[in-house]
DNA sequence: TTCATGCTTAGCCATACAGCTAACTATATA
DNA sequence: TATATAGTTAGCTGTATGGCTAAGCATGAA
């Protein structure tokens, strides 16, 4: 199983902060201008826009230009890496956890109760 | 639906980092002391505690010291959070696509093909 | 008691991050 | 053409992060 999983870290970093988490929320409601995503967020346009483009290296979202409005949407399968990745950590730890109890069964019996 | 989520930043943040995924992966096999967990990182000893106490701050790992040896386990329940904050994304995104889809079909429709 | 082992703490360094202001570009609109 | 609007770029600041070394416990073995 090769490791290809370069970018699982900018995925997680991107999230790791609330801000941006936030605007992930606000554009699953629908595609919106830079401007319309700084306005709930009490921080300047340059801010949002490190933002925004923090979750674009990441994958996370798309931007276009049309006129001199920028339109960002969400890429909903961006999400995918990560959820396979939890789905292997669930999946081993799972495993351990089944082991375990397994051993308390057979310690139980043991025992003789 | 209140927003007790204050420890999302904490679990992204902690998982963003290939060292503490790589230390989190070595531990889904079993508990570990902290030398071993060290051993394969090319990483200085305090640099692993480092890692280990994000791990432990965000509540992914739990250790407890025997002796002079402290070891580490997961804790595997740690991943919920990010596990249901997938999942409401997920189905809101979903939701989206959905409209998005509809909206073409009706476009279609009325185009008469 | 002495020594090795295993972890811990303190503190240094370079880089990255999140915020800002100020100045600039480009496109609408009057 | 002049002006407002929407982004963009440049560059500053303070703090956080990830790495290190060196020195300091504390415990187990000799």
């Amino acid at each position: 199983m090769a490791k290809h999983e370069p970018d699982l870290s900018l995925l997680f970093h991107a999230l790791s902060d609330p801000t941006r988490r936030a605007i992930l929320t606000r554009l699953a409601e629908g595609p919106a201008a830079v401007s319309e995503l700084s306005a709930p967020t009490a921080l300047r346009l340059p801010t949002v826009m490190r933002h925004l483009s923090v979750l674009e290296m990441a994958g996370l979202i798309a931007s276009s230009k049309d006129g001199r409005v920028r339109t960002c949407a969400i890429v909903p399968e961006a999400l995918l890496p990560m959820r396979s990745w939890l789905d292997e950590q669930r999946a081993i730890w799972e495993a351990r956890l089944d082991r375990l109890e397994d051993q308390v069964m057979k310690l139980m019996q043991e025992r003789g109760t």
